[in-house]
RNA sequence: GCCGGGAUAGCUCAGCUGGCAGAGCACCGCUCUUGUAAAGCGGUUGUCGCGGGUUCGAUUCCCGCUCCCGGCUCCA
């Protein structure tokens, strides 16, 4: 039998040969290297056969494909560790995950934090006696399930009852087996740099409806450099971590008297404002028109949008004079009730309605974040109303749109494309439109996106851009969303130039996605050190000693009237101080002035993180951060 | 919502088994008049999240509630 190397050169093997068998054929070294073997693409465990013709990469671990299987093996001992301190468990599923790897238990009582070092202890244990990882392939269904019925354990039971009979594989080490399609280690010798990090409920499946499970969260890494560097970005993250710099720069808190709803201090609304102002900009350079919409509805209107029916539960109900009302959840009917409220032409379209839409949606109280996951919530909504043959070139604008704002921040985004979920209006022919008109779309402006099947509104699909926050958690930002039903719901119509009546197709679009959000992101993204259009202090004038508070008191007025935030910090501090605090807060200017500085008239500029850059005149400087301000740089 | 953890000064946190509540920073006052990352001395600061229970006595133990934190998509 022969096979190829990612070299393109050819390997005589004997029929049967496993992939370790393979590795063995190029050198003993590799062969004890080797982690997994990658064929087409596939990584599959050393111990199956290889067959004539494939083309294999021998994964060694220096790939970062080996990384999965060390995890996955290490979730192994860990299950293997807590089998030990707590018989009886019953065992879930354990898999390697982005940064490292889970086990899912039903634990006979509930454990805590300080349990995850017993559990460690237990696995450092086990991994003091090297053993091999044992694959058993081809196992008999009707056998396996009968044993794992007799071992109570029903995950498994439900797991192998799921599984072709004679596609059934098991792992053991020393005396741990578990139902498990592999790729694993060769031994338990390579697991020695890991830790496990958190522990928490997951339902069994994903399915709230299950019971509970235990999961606990690890990771695991080839040299224990790595690891250490994993926990230290993991860190260097929570420092990141905009709930703590958003009260350190005061900037925004939360509080109990008002879950979900931060309460914005006079430096976070100036960053608000900014995104204001800039998002108003691009409403004027797209062609979108503002507008202001109500926040409380009668409930006729939700009951006619179909929010009653699919989004009741995460809305917030008042009444008055027993009349029942809803707390707008979207601004989507709103927008439609000024489309309806003028007859309409085709040449009134594409109208673009733009709004700040302040919406509130009832979230589950564990799921709430900061500012990332708020129940107040504030987006840069905007509805497309327009005709069935201007809605790709309508969404096509909107992704350029979203680009020029990512951009103006060196933001990274993801694409998503979600299609039909089954909680869901209108027929599938006017679904395969939708979708089919937004997948054009993204391939016309050349955006590469992943399929997130069944994650679509209920009233259309939709194009969300996604975003990671300093901990690795994906956030999404903006959305795009195609609607043929609420037009529909509503009776839109405009007279086309046949001078009969036409249904209009509406896009929803937020960009920002919300500016709460948003913001939570940007703190995260640049740590709190905000470019100079968005700082909420540019500029912070610093006296050397208390006769030169009225010269600083003028420099700060001098910039303040050239549309900069500027001002002076007369307190009785050092300057060595006061420079300590001003870079702590993240302000982007420090300006030291003394008797130098005054002869001249002129400020020493410290730039954040730069130092000091040495005296400039007043009036050069001054105009230099304004075109700075202004450009957005 | 559910599982686990938590809530003590403005902030970060300590407070063993029940016995007068603490530190650092911040804040206030005084001294220093300061030249590029934290000057010295002194001082103030608490419904120990809320409600109930046990107890001679509860921040501490028990119950309920509120809010916060980690997580609840990653298929054997």
């Amino acid at each position: 039998m022969k096979v190829t190397l990612p070299d393109g050169s050819g390997l005589d093997l004997p029929d049967g040969a496993s992939g370790l068998d393979a590795a063995a054929a190029v050198g003993p070294r590799l062969a004890k290297a080797a982690v997994a073997v990658q064929v087409n693409g596939e990584v599959r465990d050393l111990r199956l056969p290889v067959r004539e013709g494939e083309t294999l990469r021998i994964i060694t671990d220096r790939d970062p494909e080996a990384l999965a299987v060390l995890r996955h093996s290490t979730a192994h001992v860990m299950a293997q560790a807590v089998l030990h301190l707590w018989p009886g468990t019953k065992i879930a599923i354990g898999p390697a995950i982005a940064d490292g790897f889970y086990y899912d238990f039903e634990l006979p009582e509930p454990i805590g934090p300080d349990d995850l070092e017993r559990i460690e202890a237990e696995m450092r244990r086990i991994l003091a006696t090297p053993a091999e990882f044992v694959r058993e392939d081809g196992v008999d269904k009707t056998a396996l399930l009968e044993r794992f019925r007799s071992e109570h354990q029903p995950y498994k039971v439900e797991l192998a009852q799921g599984l072709p009979d004679g596609d059934i594989s098991l792992y053991r080490n020393d005396d741990f087996e578990d139902l498990c399609r592999g790729p694993h280690l060769q031994t338990t010798a390579p697991i020695k740099a890991f830790k496990l990090l958190s522990q928490a409920g997951a339902y069994w499946r994903g399915d709230s409806s299950n019971t509970m499970l235990t999961r606990i969260y690890g990771t695991a890494f080839f040299k224990q450099a790595d690891l250490d560097e994993h926990l230290r970005l993991l860190e260097e993250a929570r420092r990141r971590d905009h709930r703590r710099i958003g009260r350190e720069l005061d900037l925004f808190h939360t509080s109990e008297v008002a879950p979900g709803a931060p309460f914005w201090h006079p430096r976070g609304m100036v960053i608000w404002n900014e995104l204001t102002r800039l998002w108003r900009e691009l409403n004027r350079d797209w062609g979108y028109r503002e507008v202001r919409t109500p926040i409380i509805y009668s409930v006729d209107i939700w009951r006619r949008s179909g929010h009653w029916d699919k989004y009741r539960e995460n809305m917030f109900f008042t009444e008055k004079d027993e009349r029942p009302l809803g707390v707008k959840p979207m601004n989507c009917p709103g927008h439609v009730e000024i489309y309806t409220a003028d007859r309409r032409s085709y040449r009134d379209l594409p109208m673009r309605l733009a709004e700040q839409g302040l919406v509130h949606r009832d979230e589950p109280s564990g799921a709430l974040h900061g500012l990332l996951r708020v129940i107040h919530i504030t987006q840069d909504d905007a509805h497309i109303f327009c005709t069935d043959d201007q809605v790709e070139d309508e969404v096509i604008g909107c992704l350029e749109l979203a680009r020029h704002i990512y951009g103006i921040f060196d933001l990274p985004v993801r694409l998503e494309l979600s299609t039909r979920p089954e909680n869901r209006i209108g027929d599938d022919a006017l679904w395969d439109r939708a979708e089919g008109a937004l997948a054009n779309a993204l391939a016309r402006a050349g955006e590469a996106y992943d399929l997130n099947e069944g994650d679509g509104a209920f009233y259309g699909p939709k194009i969300d851009l996604h975003m990671t926050d300093s901990v690795g958690r994906s956030w999404q930002m903006g959305t795009v969303q195609l609607d043929y039903q609420m037009p529909e719901r509503f009776d839109m119509v405009y007279t086309g130039d046949d001078n009969a009546e036409h249904r209009p197709a509406m896009v929803h679009r937020a960009l920002f996605g919300a500016f709460e959000r948003f913001i939570g992101i940007l703190i995260e993204h640049y740590a709190g050190a905000f470019p100079l259009w968005l700082a909420p202090v540019q500029a912070i004038v610093l006296p050397v000693a208390d006769r030169h508070d009225e010269y600083a008191t003028g420099v700060a007025d001098d910039l303040v009237a050239a549309g900069l935030r500027a001002e002076p910090d007369l307190r009785t501090e050092s300057v060595g101080k006061k420079i300590a605090e001003a870079e702590h807060q993240r302000i982007p200017c420090i300006l030291v002035v003394g008797d130098k500085e005054v002869e001249a008239g002129a400020v020493s500029l410290r730039r954040r993180d730069e130092g000091n850059l040495g005296a400039r005149p007043l009036a050069e400087l001054r105009d230099e951060l304004v075109a700075e301000a202004e450009q957005r740089r």
